[in-house]
DNA sequence: CGGCAGGCGGTTA
DNA sequence: TAACCGCCTGCC
């Protein structure tokens, strides 16, 4: 069967490690070759990019989607990667007169803020309190094969949809014992009755009133799956830079609020990732 | 073995 | 409303 691969010409400003390692999902693998496969709006894909001059940093290169077709796109892809974001005026904006984010954004020159939906980002951010970023991705990919609807087979492999909240809302914590969610697993069923019972959420208060979520996950959230770019989630790493390199006290998450409001204000969520990402890769590789 | 990992809910004062 | 504590699980 012969696959249908898309190519998007001179695109700058994307690169799939960045993308899809920076933590802000969890359903894309790294293949061999540095693409990354997944599962999104229930359709799977591989996704490449080819820089133009080997790697330089942000330069413009080859965007390649397989599995994907022109409708695909347009319909989904697009959206999904952020592709109609200009991120190059986006950095020029965060980074004037600030060295920290220079740095940050030179790290990871090529992350896009991912629009995801909506349930899957309550889930995904549910099971990330406390726990490790392998460990979300074991937890989320088993409670896709126990619960999910089969999506297709892409190259050997079966995927699954997570389970829909309806769905969610009718098992027992025994039934999710296979996932190993830990104390996570109430806060997921909880918050499926919830949804099931109240709507979707439409806001941060919407968010707050679910189980297992509390200020940043709610942010998460928000940020990922609502589209509220001026979200600034703070968890335990972007506190650190908060306060190791912008002078922040560290227990002080409303006076980093304050400051990302003051000096980021709608690009918050741009600022908070890039931060995040260079953050965490200087503390892995020490 | 204790400590910890992208916090939260519940309980106290 | 702020401070503390326990929590599933897996890995060091």
């Amino acid at each position: 069967m012969e696959q249908r691969i898309y190519t998007i010409e001179d695109v700058e400003d994307f690169f799939p490690v960045h993308v899809f390692e920076c933590g802000q999902c969890f359903r894309w693998q790294r293949q061999e070759d540095g693409s990354y496969t997944g599962v999104a709006g229930g359709r799977i894909a591989n996704i490449a990019f080819e820089s133009y001059e080997g790697e330089a940093e942000g330069g413009s290169g080859r965007l390649q989607i397989s599995n994907c077709t022109e409708a695909d796109f347009e319909n989904f892809w697009s959206q999904y990667l952020d592709l109609d974001r200009d991120y190059g005026k986006l950095k020029r904006k965060l980074c004037r007169g600030d060295k920290v984010m220079r740095k940050a954004v030179k790290f990871g020159w090529g992350i896009r803020i991912l629009n995801q939906d909506l349930w899957e980002t309550i889930v995904s951010f549910i099971i990330s309190q406390n726990n490790n970023i392998p460990r979300i991705k074991g937890c989320i990919e088993g409670l896709a094969e126990l619960l999910g609807e089969p999506v297709g087979v892409f190259e050997g492999r079966a995927w699954y949809d997570l389970p829909t909240p309806e769905k969610l809302a009718l098992v027992t914590v025994e039934d999710l014992a296979p996932v190993k969610l830990g104390y996570r697993a109430k806060y997921l069923i909880e918050t499926a009755k919830i949804v099931c019972q109240k709507g979707m959420p439409e806001n941060v208060e919407d968010l707050s009133a679910l189980c297992g979520v509390g200020p940043k996950v709610a942010s998460c959230i928000a940020l990922f799956g609502m589209g509220e770019t001026g979200s600034f989630p703070i968890d335990v790493w972007v506190a650190r830079v908060m306060s190791g390199l912008y002078g922040i006290d560290e227990k002080n998450h409303g006076a980093m609020k304050a400051y990302a409001d003051e000096h980021f204000g709608a690009l918050g969520g741009f600022a908070q990732q890039y931060l995040f990402y260079y953050i965490r890769n200087l503390n892995a590789r020490k």
